[in-house]
DNA sequence: CGGAGCCTTGAACGGTTTCAAAAGTAGTGG
DNA sequence: CCACTACTTTTGAAACCGTTCAAGGCTCCG
């Protein structure tokens, strides 16, 4: 899983100042909702900084962390693009700075710098990949390797989050119970060490031999 | 699961004429292989006619049905946007005609025509949501409801296509053994009817109860 | 200091896979 | 047209892995 790409950065000057003319500053405090599944989008979301996830919520009620969103990157674009609602509700992890670009401005500025496609689609082509890489994990993968691969995936995304067994469960197609049960396991093995609810890494390369086997 | 977009038949008529001018035709058969994963793109696949997936094979020897390109639909391409080696192999189902464009033609198109952006951008945030929403399938969902999805899912994509119980797994996680256990209690329900390897949908309804619960 | 949300544990349960072996079917080429 | 080969389908029993459930303690934040 590579980790996604920093869109602003890749920005030539005149989109991001065109961006800065139109976008809609707001602080968001963990928990809070941006927007629901289901919603039609009006625009798009930019993670300035802190840390936003997109989840789904089953009929069964079981939650899934469908994507990670980390500063510099956007959120909503999928839907815009795609001509959908969302699929998915976006919610803040951590407490965040987010800008919102309505839908009109958005588009008119893709169509004015059709340079600042390159990035956004760019992502969107990563994401891609980290998705159905995730399906073929789902598949093959037992609890113990989904653990693995998932707590190097999120340490890498955000080190600093103090990732909740509930978080590691929903993004790898788990349960709370579990997930505390295979990171004992991942103690037992000096993989990792457990301080409280903090989580930290020690052995990488251990971790690494039981997610990719 | 919404079904994929016709690409082709959203381009104005000088995108398509452009394509025409550089793509190379080729005819293959079931089981034949456009690439394979950690290849590097060299261009894009386009499906004129006929079936293929994306695959991924596992360290363990799994294999996964990630995606299904029908005609109308471009294969290859998300790897040149994220400027990535395929992170799976395409393989035919059916007999087909493929196009293929070279990566420097395919860019220059795209430069010259930012309007073929959009339906190129829109088929990949699609995906994307498809990918996402498997994800999430996955983890929630038994494997009647998975197969009973799949099931819709395949039959409305290709209806022509004889899907075999091993596609019908690697698409949704799980095995030949179980799926036919699973087709023969959905036809005990006469939800589906079984005719040596064909599959008929009787009861869309008792399917879509199953699947979406 | 109260309360919501997080962490932890063990035992029992249950859904899927595994395995192996046999029969069926499609496609190939002589 | 037949024989051969490779692949697909089918079945049941046993094993296994992960979830479920419930109850209790913890911790962070307002």
């Amino acid at each position: 899983m590579a980790s996604a790409q920093d869109i602003w950065c890749q920005f030539p000057e005149d989109v991001k100042l065109a961006f800065k003319k139109v976008h809609k500053i707001k602080r968001y405090k963990r928990g809070e909702v941006l927007y629901r599944a289901g919603d039609f989008p009006q625009g798009a979301y930019f993670v300035a900084s802190g840390l936003a996830g997109l989840t789904y919520s089953s009929n069964s009620g079981r939650e899934t962390l469908l994507r990670l969103l980390k500063p510099g990157q956007f959120l909503g674009h999928r839907s815009l693009f795609a001509g959908e609602p969302y699929h998915g509700s976006a919610v803040l992890l951590e407490t965040s700075e987010i800008h919102f670009i309505p839908k009109e401005e958005f588009f008119e500025i893709l169509d004015r710098y059709p340079l600042a496609y390159r990035p956004m689609v760019q992502s969107l082509a990563c994401e891609l990949r980290q998705a159905e890489l995730r399906i073929a994990s789902m598949s093959d993968k037992d609890v113990t390797a989904r653990v693995a691969e998932t707590l190097i995936y999120l340490k890498n995304v955000y080190p600093e989050h103090q990732w909740t067994r509930r978080e590691i469960a929903d993004f790898c197609g788990s349960t709370t119970s579990t997930v505390i049960k295979v990171l004992s396991k991942l103690e037992g093995l000096e993989a990792i060490k457990q301080d409280g609810r903090a989580i930290s890494i020690l052995g990488l390369d251990t971790l690494l031999e039981l997610a990719f086997q």
